[in-house]
DNA sequence: TCGTGCAATATTGTCAGACAATCTGATGTT
DNA sequence: AACATCAGATTGTCTGACAATATTGCACGA
């Protein structure tokens, strides 16, 4: 589409090359222009983006490496697609160190600048229906569990759980949201938020668990057709 | 040392030159031949191990995937040292997650075949003191633990866990092991796995956080030198 | 008709050489 | 001493090339 445009964008900053292909990609997984088990060719991408084979291929295994590729040797990266056991699996890690952060953020509170940055960054969780459905939701969301990390102040369970969500974001959750589920989990994040902030650090956990298995129940009543096969197609 | 061997051995399969970088750079980390702060020169590497940029530039940048090299921009990249800081909250996380292994695989040990495979896995703790100090006892610590995870059933789990060790690693920890160190943890590894065996998921859970914040003392009362001062050095 | 083996094509993995952008350190000027 | 300038070192990227491997289409025989 745009691609024109964007060709010669990255050409202004040196060491931007990488990191545009990254974008491209990913975006474009997200998107769906690149569908789950899709070969991205690499004569193909370089002709698109209008770059040679070195930065793309680096960009490539960057990717392989965060789980949004699948890199079969001398055959070359294909889109990976999560198997429902996968899915499960990540929700699994993802309550543990979400309960964790939860845990070390409770007690951080404590500290009156950690707990008004905490106030600022959750403010949106109080504000009655002002957004949109939806799209809008999921950064509310992202930006509320965001919060909660922050206020830990473990800087690397911020790393590691980032890099957890980017397969599932592969999943167009969107799709799920109805306005019942956003509803039920506004409820969810304020009674964390209000346990956290009594510093009731064992209730905070809880609530948090109960929050993800119920979105992992969501995830998992997904048409079965997003998955990926369980039986290892190699 | 031996590169002059090892820089034909690779060129046998292809495919294999990128794994060959990765593999040479990490036992160099590990082995202290690279040392943190170090700046990896490219042209240097090419011209040692007798490959070109391309695929060492690919294992450099994964290597900083892994946490275990930094790259600046126009400057290259440097082998890492972790803060004080930094080697904790890999602990807290390390924790979380091997409690959720630990959860998890008791209650797949109700299965005889889990069962069985767990058991002759963790063999080896239960045979008195026949094996050498040090060296040896940090192969058979790795080994329990991957038995834990892998009788959980849970594979995102272990790959997830296993990139956490990795900069763990870097701390060259064997000089940590006392003989009273390494008899305090293997008593801990039998107390972990007579509860797990005896389906006693909360006790078990229990010994191993406790197991792994020893373990965490320790290694908090490293000599402060081999950790990278907190400033932002950049 | 259906599989089987083989040649032609497509694609990747790696190499070599080149160039400009950027950083580093030393030199010279004020 | 503070600052500007310059040369060398190093990286980021490009181009073109080649062999190794995978894929595809097709002729051939059972």
């Amino acid at each position: 589409m745009s691609d024109a445009g964007d060709v010669a964008e990255h050409k202004r900053m040196r060491g931007a090359t990488v990191d545009y292909v990254l974008r491209h990609v990913r975006d474009g997984i997200f998107q769906g222009q690149y569908a789950p088990g899709q070969r991205l060719i690499e004569a193909d991408l370089t002709r698109e983006l209008g770059i040679s084979r070195g930065p793309l291929r680096e960009a490539l295994h960057r990717l392989a490496a965060d789980k949004l590729l699948e890199i079969v040797p001398n055959r070359g990266a294909i889109v990976r697609r999560l198997s429902m056991r996968e899915m499960l699996e990540l929700f699994s890690i993802r309550i543990a160190l979400e309960c964790l952060a939860v845990r070390e953020a409770t007690a951080k509170l404590a500290a009156p600048v950690i707990r008004a940055r905490f106030e600022s960054d959750t403010e949106a969780i109080w504000m009655p229906e002002q957004r949109a459905p939806g799209r809008g939701y999921i950064a509310e969301n992202k930006s509320f569990h965001d919060a909660i990390i922050r206020a830990s102040g473990n800087e690397t369970l911020g790393i590691v759980t980032s890099q957890l969500q980017l397969p599932l974001l592969m999943f167009q959750f969107n799709k799920m949201l109805t306005a019942g589920n956003i509803a039920a989990s506004l409820a969810e994040h304020r009674a964390i938020a209000e346990a956290m902030l009594d510093g009731d650090a064992a209730d905070a956990e809880t609530c948090m668990r109960s929050h993800l298995e119920r979105a992992r129940q969501v995830a998992s009543e997904m048409p079965s057709q997003v998955f990926r096969s369980e039986a290892r197609a190699r």
